[in-house]
DNA sequence: GATGAATGAGGGTTCATTCAT
DNA sequence: TATGAATGAACCCTCATTCAT
């Protein structure tokens, strides 16, 4: 399924070929018969694979993070570290909707996804709003502010589709900045701590005022 | 080209026949081939055609529209009104990068497209900032400004190809209200004259207290 | 289809591929799905088409002949000069029926085909009857006669392609001759004028006395 | 081979595999290969297997009734009985002749099947001619009259596999009429009697008359 | 302009068969 | 004996494309 995902990735789901993918395994392409019923099948498995996975790193994520401005700015730059992979998954999605074959379940797998991500963004903007972090709003307009940062970074993943040199990392950081503003946080002067490992993710002077807040 | 289109927004680019498009025109199969050189050459065209139109589109807004708040404004209708349109262009440019033909040419049509949208935007944004409607930025924060309503907007079409049900109207005015901040700009009472005959874009009560803002 | 009708009275309907058909034609292997939806269909078709030719047949031997003896000899005549058609028809239908497809047309077709062949000798034998030249017997009866003539040639043929060297026009004179007897007809002194020209029909001795004419 | 047989008889051999097989068992695929060489051998090894069962029919019936006459009887009897497992003979003989398949000693069964049937009914035949049961003939019309017998029987059985719904007790019992009557035999008034606990053989007014015999 | 007929290349899928265990 | 995994050869079918008319 790995090297079905690096291959729909790349081209259009019609476009792999069984024997493309056999060929990439170094296997007979009758094999892959043997673990799957048709390439519809593996398409389905691979897409299914790739949700689990995503929602798995997620989960992580809301596990390690209890603070809900660490665990949102460690959800951002998990997109920023892990930007091929959710391209991969955002264009296999959009592949699966336009490929006709609507198995229900895929369906619902997919529907989990976006549904999993909300939660686990809302619940924490949920918990920042009663430790009075963010500013006051309902349970639903913190679901629906998760579902615009959500809707924004598809937009970042399929410009970096289009464009292959579009510039994700900081697109997600104007994102990021953007959301703190939508939420009602101002950042304390990012003194450059905050950032991990990610060396994509270089220091760039505030774009913003203070005062304004974009 | 127009069919074409048709076809190419519904369903994958490989899985449209050429029989199908002839089909859909009543006409024989290698009557396509008198009018265009091969499959891929009728994708470019349609591309192009398709692109042309949306840039047109996007001009006519221009010339229409001096006052920069009334030409954003709708811009942002437009987009909700043409989004079935908007969807399909945003799925053929994904569909054209995938398809692994890359031709030259219609990369610059693909390019052309975003560089228009930009111009037509940010010109308008930093008109704004001089009159002193919008807050202080630079020309270059003007363009970003504009590519980051863009790149929403891609991912709300995006998210409609993904889920059917998705509320493309609601998120453009999301976006909107977001944009309006984000250019320091503090619509006035939002008393309902400005919307357009779009019957899809209902009146709904402000999601935001009128002094935060978000 | 003819071409198609040689192949699959040779082989197994299942081992004949397209390939063979369209290399037997000359043609391309696609060109056979430009007029046949499917391998099926194209062995739907043939079968109909053999039934057909077979039907057509029949009827010009009712056409020709009104002598009731006269045709049923030529109805003989007929079987034992066209056995390998035959031959070919039993085993295509035989084919049919555990191929699993079970389309009602072909079924009809079939059915059609043993009504037609029932109904021109059944009609004719009552005919006999009438005139007085055959034994007395009902209509039903008549019918009945005519599908044993019928249903032993079908065991003819049967036995032609289990054992190739079965000896089919011996086999259809002697069922001839047990059928004059059946309808009470005592043939006039075979003095070999009524054989036609078909060469496999060697004079032999009669095999049986004439008194007793089993 | 028993399973094989199930299957083979069912469908065409060539649309039997080793995996419907094997599944049949509930055993792996790959064990059939340790005791067949090949699907062909296991076709011939179950085509033996099955032309030994008749034989050994026949060859009980021989053993246990030494009057002409009842012998003969009891082999129509027996077909009518095991009309469904000589069908599946019938249409495996057909099979194999079809398949290409041409081993040598396959054909060497095939021929010994018939070969069998021939001599114990001509055996049987002749000794009722030696008694002045049957009408004078030579031992070779006493075999070929088994031929025609036989060559019927395999008509009846290809009539009920293109004709599901073909009567063969019937088709047998007019057979074994017209048999008699070919053998010189005038049956004694049917009183009943005979007829063994074969259910499907009902009582049927005798369709000619006496004096006449057909 | 427009068509019916024809083709070559290749894709998904099946299946008999083998091999290591 | 028995199995899971693996393979090569083919088969059916599709499709972009061409050609004669």
């Amino acid at each position: 399924m790995a090297t079905a995902l690096a291959l729909f990735a790349r081209q259009d789901v019609t476009t792999v070929t069984i024997k493309d993918i056999a060929r990439g395994l170094g296997v007979n392409t009758a094999l892959i018969y043997y673990y799957f019923d048709s390439k519809e099948d593996l398409f389905r498995a691979t897409l299914e694979y790739c949700i689990d996975k995503a929602i798995t790193t997620f989960r992580r994520l809301e596990q390690k993070h209890s603070d809900p401005v660490k665990m949102i700015a460690a959800w951002f730059d998990t997109h920023t570290e892990m930007a091929p992979e959710i391209r991969q998954l955002v264009k296999i999605m959009l592949d699966f909707k336009t490929s006709g074959s609507n198995t229900r379940i895929t369906d619902a797998a997919i529907h989990e996804f976006y549904e999993q991500e909300r939660q686990i963004l809302s619940s924490r903007i949920w918990l920042g709003v009663e430790k009075g972090i963010f500013r006051r709003m309902t349970m639903r307009q913190a679901a629906h502010a998760a579902d615009i940062a959500s809707t924004h970074l598809d937009g970042i993943m399929v410009r970096s589709l289009i464009h292959p040199s579009f510039d994700v990392p900081t697109a997600i950081q104007d994102l990021e900045q953007i959301f703190w503003s939508y939420l009602g946080y101002h950042a304390p002067r990012n003194n450059g701590k905050r950032r991990g490992a990610n060396g994509a993710r270089r220091a760039r002077p505030p774009r913003m005022r203070a005062e304004r807040e974009f």
